[in-house]
DNA sequence: GTACGCAGGGAG
DNA sequence: TCCCTGCGTACT
């Protein structure tokens, strides 16, 4: 045995006799590999998953005390002697971070190579919730008929006592608002001993949902799956149930059963949902279900919500969640259920910090916390339909709308014979067009008919591409290889990327020419220019990120066409999302071939997702719906499948090309990124790694190439790209290539296990 | 993440 | 010579 270490055993011995307490693991929020080891206090019992502040350096930090040496296989030395080791300072008020957290921290460290203690800051990014809950003074009556008899009962003490009769104790301020009085009436019947002072811990009260609330009607198929849901959970072991059914089949009320069970046996459960901001209707529904609202998480919550929601859900007095991607880390204490809503959306990869699929990590969470995890999607992805097969997803299909509604037939367009015909009599860019003469008969009809169309783009602002006529410069972001999308509402140009804004110049910046300018492409707003055009009468709407100042504005936006106060509906794909409008019976995509091209393996799956999505706003309620999309290839599988309505087929097409290609769901991708504000630099660095970059059997590093999006932010980018086969760890083959990377200057690198986004 | 120490450069 | 800024490192 070596020195070091019997000696280590002596100190420990002693730090005992002298009641210093224990050593102690504790991982901290910072980007370290492993965890640091304190002393406790004296007389101090601390459990792993306790909440603790520790000193660093001269800071005081959180941290959560963890199981000695689950995190410490990164450590190069010895374990640090007893007497080289600081106190805890406090164990915080608050209750531990579970098993199963604790286990999850570890498990997406792992997966996607980041630091265990970066994880843990997602879990922990709530700092105000973890100190003791605010106190708050209120005044309550003393039942005391002797003190009552003695006092001089005034009309405004009369109206104090009368306020607080049979209701609860209240604070000064509020007390003297409803009694009409100044707060020293309260103070004065205090000092009598009439009112009493009781301070309580400030708790929002969160609505109990109720199970029982408003049972709905379900139909054979919708029963029948809810009850598959509800076995599941009886079973309280791990599953994975894709909830499959077509738009409007009432998956959203077959899921709600599956929570109702929950909330009856009282557990806790978890929704995620993409586009939180934006889901009022879908907690309209729940309202409607459960006779109140459940929490909702997600990142521009205010200061005071996050702190008694997170509170609220640690002390398990909230058992309904529904929120984005990062709820998955909310400390939960029961929790038995998370439903993936929208599995498909890509928005559940978080693409900044640690990189993660919020999808991926429900199924991990559930596995690791034994309970059932439900994906629902009209369209699921490619990854969950492989997974039925291969891990035993159990799919529940939904093949029947709700009510009446048929599902609505979808046309294609071919842009090739029918082109959009100028407007006659307008010269220059402002005469283009954007609509072919079968949208345009398809929208005067409906108009007609007094119902609603959309038209959907996807594409923010007016136009995506300035060029300048004369000198063919096109305006470009400084930071980013991007061109400046013109927005014309704001008179500025802007990139989509970084941010960057600029007035709209009137001459070329680089060969000054006035009035050179042009505009290319459409974006909604132009396109909201040739309706006003086409259709001067009709009542317009546009729905885009940047046109809705925030999640009021598209509440209000979407109500307005719910009440029919909107005739046309222009929008970009949030208002693709799960919109319920009854009147709309047609919705003609513009640029169906947008999004279908552009080295993104996905490209095709996502097209298909998004239009069937599009698809399916059309036509609920009594009125058939007609969707009409625009392509200059109407024999590209995708449009084919859309029009045949045959999804099984298409997924099938996918899947045989990426099990040729290995790509996934078949084979495994990892990026490399690499970045620097100095271009040679970061090229000696690229080359640097491609020269030590790893060989094994079933893997190929591709690369390095510059970015498609070359320079972000002022940076310059440059891409590896990994595959290797299923059977591969390809995060050890990463963690031996980059793991004793020195990086000095602003070089940075980021890996992303599974990439969503290839730019 | 953040506090601190060290190196380099400009003002006094 | 002093002080400010910027980067690199250590933090148990």
């Amino acid at each position: 045995m070596p020195e070091s270490h019997t000696s280590t055993h002596k100190k420990e011995d002693e730090a005992l006799d002298l009641g210093l307490g224990q050593r102690v693991s504790v991982l901290l929020p910072l980007p370290l590999e492993g965890s640091y080891d304190y002393i406790t206090l004296p007389e101090t019992m601390l459990q792993p998953g306790d909440i603790v502040t520790v000193p660093l350096g001269k800071r005081e930090v959180l941290g959560v005390v963890w199981e000695d040496d689950r995190l410490n296989a990164g450590r190069d030395g010895p374990p640090l002697p007893e007497s080289r080791l600081k106190a805890v300072i406090e164990r915080l008020p608050v209750a531990a971070i579970t098993e199963t957290a604790r286990r999850f921290i570890e498990w997406l460290a792992a997966y996607y190579l980041a630091p265990p203690g970066n994880v843990l800051r997602m879990a922990l990014n709530t700092r105000e919730a973890l100190e003791l809950p605010r106190r708050i003074a209120l005044y309550e009556p003393v039942n005391n008929e002797a003190k009552l008899e003695g006092l001089r009962l005034t009309p405004a003490r009369r109206r104090v006592l009368e306020g607080l009769a049979d209701g609860p104790a209240l604070p000064l301020a509020d007390l003297a608002r409803e009694a009409g009085v100044s707060s020293s009436v309260i103070k004065g019947l205090e000092a009598a001993g009439v009112l009493r002072r009781v301070e309580v811990e400030q708790r929002r009260r969160f609505a109990e949902p109720d199970w029982q609330w408003n049972c709905p009607e379900l139909s054979c198929e919708q029963a029948d799956a809810a009850k598959a849901l509800c076995g599941e959970l009886h079973q309280s072991r791990s599953s994975v149930t894709l909830l499959d059914g077509i738009t409007g089949s009432g998956k959203t009320e077959v899921y709600f059963e599956a929570i109702a069970d929950v909330l009856r046996k009282g557990g806790q459960a978890l929704v995620l949902l993409p586009e939180i901001a934006l889901s009022s209707q879908w907690l309209d529904r729940f309202a409607r279900r459960f006779g109140a609202l459940p929490a909702v998480w997600h990142s521009d919550l205010g200061q005071k919500e996050r702190r008694e929601t997170w509170r609220a859900i640690s002390e398990n007095r909230v058992k309904i969640v529904v929120g984005a991607r990062s709820a998955l880390f909310l400390p939960f204490q029961d929790l038995s259920l998370i439903v993936v809503d929208e599995e498909h959306d890509t928005s559940f990869k978080q693409e900044e910090g640690v990189h993660y699929h919020a999808r991926d990590m429900a199924v991990v969470l559930g596995r690791l916390g034994n309970f059932p995890v439900v994906l629902a999607s009209a369209t699921p992805s490619l990854e969950t339909l492989v997974n039925v097969e291969r891990k035993g997803y159990q799919q529940l299909k939904l093949t029947q709308r709700h009510g009446v509604a048929e599902l609505p037939e979808i046309e294609v367009v071919d842009l090739r014979r029918d082109q959009p015909l100028r407007h006659p009599g307008v010269p220059g860019a402002a005469g283009q067009s954007w609509l072919s003469t079968a949208l345009r008969g398809a929208i005067s009809e409906t108009l007609g008919e007094g119902e609603q169309a959309m038209l959907f783009l996807n594409r923010r602002g007016y136009a995506p591409l300035t060029l300048c006529r004369t000198c063919g410069h096109r305006l470009q972001c400084p930071n980013c290889t991007a061109w400046l999308v013109e927005h014309r509402l704001l008179a500025r140009l802007q990139c989509h990327h970084c941010g960057y804004t600029i007035a709209l110049p009137s001459s070329c910046p680089e060969c000054e020419s006035q009035d050179s300018l042009a505009a290319c492409g459409p974006g909604v707003e132009r396109l909201a220019e040739e309706v006003k055009r086409l259709y001067p009468g009709a009542r317009q709407g546009v729905m885009a990120s940047d046109t809705l100042s925030g999640p009021g504005a598209a509440a209000e936006l979407i109500a307005a066409v719910q009440e029919r106060e909107v005739d046309i509906l222009i929008g970009t794909q949030i208002a693709a999302k799960g919109y319920h409008f009854p009147y709309l019976t047609l919705v003609c995509v513009v640029d169906g071939d947008l999004g279908l091209y552009g080295g993104d393996l996905r490209a095709a799956e996502r097209t298909y997702q998004l239009l069937q999505q599009v698809a399916g706003r059309a036509g609920r309620a009594e009125r058939s719906g007609r969707v009409m999309i625009q392509t200059s290839e109407p024999e590209h599988p995708v449009m084919e499948a859309l029009v045949s309505g045959d999804r099984d087929r298409f997924m099938d097409a996918e899947a045989d090309g990426r099990k040729k290609a290995g790509l996934p769901p078949f084979g495994r991708l990892a990026a490399v990124i690499l970045s620097g504000e100095d271009s040679v630099q970061l090229d000696r660095l690229a080359a640097e790694l491609a020269r030590r970059a790893p060989h094994a059997e079933g893997l190929e590093v591709l690369g390095p190439a510059p970015a498609p999006l070359s320079m972000l932010r002022g940076r310059h980018r440059r891409r590896f790209l990994m595959r290797a086969d299923k059977n591969l760890a390809i995060q050890s083959q990463i963690r031996g290539w980059l793991g004793s990377l020195k990086l000095t200057g602003s070089l940075r690198v980021q890996v992303d296990i599974d990439p969503y986004s290839f730019l």
